[in-house]
DNA sequence: CGAACCATGTAATAGGTTACATGATTGT
DNA sequence: ACAATCATGTAACCTATTACATGGTTCG
């Protein structure tokens, strides 16, 4: 289970609460995990439960009480374990490509019109790793001092790069490919 | 639910059984989404009640009875107004990246390793790709006449190809900034 | 005055995987 | 003999999404 080492991965820089864990989530995975706090919450309660982390309440007067977890020494080998695990390619699953497999039936400039715009998504995706994104990781690093962890957070965004290239590439490739082809639903 | 457009898309070429249409997911649309027999057969079920099919048993003597399913008029529809549904981008949900996010403790000739082995694996698939699927691809086309709807199922295999050599990319340049680092822990 | 932020959850639903169950035929 | 192919499913389980519920504070 994933959500469960990853949270493991973000308690072993710091105790924080589910509410702190999600914000995590939002600005440093997101571009390849994500998770609802819905599911963040009883996650750590069952990992409580199995020996992973330590809770303590936090009384606060004008705010909700927060639940601070800690990971245990038991967490911190179960991460270890888990990040030497070898894991197999991810299943890729992209309901757009159903279209496209099945879109014969589509006239011309309705596969084209639904292809520039699948491109200008992964554009505004693209402009948004290498500006916010990769600014908000720099700060991440500054702020924590944590240089060799901030290299490997700096591959996963490389990563997610590269997969917005392929996708352009791609649609850039698709769209004229479709415009090069007759008119209509023949040839 | 894509799963359902999915069988629909598939039906709208012939009809055909549960197992049929599983051998159809394997064969075409597996690099960007796969289904088991487990929720195919429960799902055709659904459909039927739905009105999307319907369904004849044809019996047979030495092998057991298959249930064809036909596309209604109903399920066309759906499949269409589907079809032109616009769609935003599919998250990612890549563990492996996890591991290299919180890869910071461990040693560089493990990381290598990890590294090295991912590599195979997506040059495994890329050479899959570019060999056996495009010939089965290619097959299809010839054995169906359908030269249209061949050009789509090729865009979706160029999609994957893309994907394939963009990990590609980030594998090796990867391999070569850690090569580059320092030894141990620190740097 | 309304939206966003802080902070916690539960419940219902959907979607997907794995295991279990059956049973004849064909190929190695 | 053993595995694979044909052909159907059910049940249990795991994971993830969406909706519902509460309630004060801060910002525009």
């Amino acid at each position: 289970m994933s959500l469960k080492h990853a949270l493991l991965g973000f308690l072993s820089y710091a105790p924080m609460t589910g509410y702190d864990l999600k914000r995590y989530f939002d600005q440093s995975i997101h571009h390849f995990w994500n998770a609802n706090l819905s599911q963040i919450y009883p996650t750590l309660s069952r990992m409580v439960e199995e020996g992973l982390l330590t809770m303590e309440v936090e009384h606060q007067e004008d705010r909700p009480n927060r639940k601070v977890y800690t990971i245990t020494g038991v967490g911190r080998e179960e991460l270890q374990r888990w990040l030497r695990e070898p894991l197999g390619l991810s299943p890729l699953r992209v309901p757009f490509l159903i279209q496209i497999f099945f879109g014969g039936s589509l006239e011309k400039e309705e596969m084209l019109a639904r292809l520039r715009h699948h491109l200008a998504l992964h554009q505004e995706r693209l402009a948004a790793y290498q500006g916010p994104v990769r600014e908000v990781l720099r700060q991440n690093v500054e702020a924590t001092g944590l240089e060799r962890e901030g290299f490997f957070w700096g591959l996963t965004l490389d990563a997610g790069i590269q997969c917005e290239e392929g996708w352009l590439k791609w649609c850039e490739e698709a769209i004229e490919k479709i415009e090069a082809m007759g008119d209509g639903h023949d040839e």
